[in-house]
DNA sequence: CTACTTGCAAAGCATTTGCCGGATG
DNA sequence: CATCCGGCAAATGCTTTGCAAGTAG
């Protein structure tokens, strides 16, 4: 969490802005909860603290934490973006369930080796990669 | 693209719906096209036949191209669904440039190696998988 | 004090739905 | 001739922007 603040202060500074309570609260609240939050998740657990907070100053401040490197957003085809921590989580894949639509992930070193040698192949940078396997989960199969 | 026709006529017959020249047309573009197209895109690309075709009718039809597993749908984060044909390319890789936003693809059969590796793992029935990496591309490097 | 932040309301954008004349089998 | 199709216009749902009052440094 240290590092998240750290980060997330740096880019504030960078850009010439400010903090408030409201983005340490909406910041705070991100790294407390659980993976996968949408925005509209995020908005009401916020709303416990600030009654008055609105989706605006939410999205804003989502903008701003993928801004610093603090979590990146992962799509799972239901039409709403969802954001995750990255630090740290570079191994991961996620899975889908088409059936019940829930979804959950495993962690693997070779995902990461995988993707690292294939952009090597293309002289290609990479900052960042998603492994998404949709198909039928234990629960449903 | 006579196994994709006969995916098509199949699931048309299966939901008991009815062939049209639009819809014959917009899979036939579909499928001449390039890879990883918008559904503007190709609502372009048919108004050259159709001049009076709609939107509607191109979101209609790509819903029962995927329905019917000729495609699937890629996401790029850029807010735009994109389209790509699926049969015979379960061994690729997403590339994405976060400077220029352009992207290309990779093939690799490991890909599919280690998804089927992970899904087993888990207990899950794979269906299907999608690996993106965004970074920096040769060009923008 | 100046510039940034907030939250409401309104706009924006990709996509979907309602409707009804028109086509299909 | 019953049912499905096609395309316009309107609606939807997620996300962003404009604005005026409030706040940080």
């Amino acid at each position: 969490m240290e590092k998240e603040l750290e980060l997330f202060e740096r880019h504030i500074q960078h850009k010439g802005l400010k903090r408030s309570n409201q983005r340490d609260c909406i910041l705070k609240t991100f790294l407390k909860s659980e993976r996968h939050l949408s925005a509209e998740d995020l908005f009401h657990m916020v709303k416990q603290d600030y009654p008055h907070i609105g989706y605006t100053t939410v999205y804003r401040t989502l903008r701003l934490i993928v801004e610093s490197g603090i979590a990146e957003v992962v799509d799972f085809d239901d039409g709403v973006k969802r954001f995750e921590r990255k630090l740290g989580r570079e191994y991961h894949a996620h899975f889908i369930c088409s059936h019940c639509g829930n979804h959950f992930e495993a962690f693997d070193v070779n995902i990461k080796t995988l993707s690292s040698r294939l952009a090597k192949e293309q002289g290609f940078l990479p900052q960042n990669h998603r492994l998404e396997i949709f198909g039928i989960c234990k629960k449903c199969g």
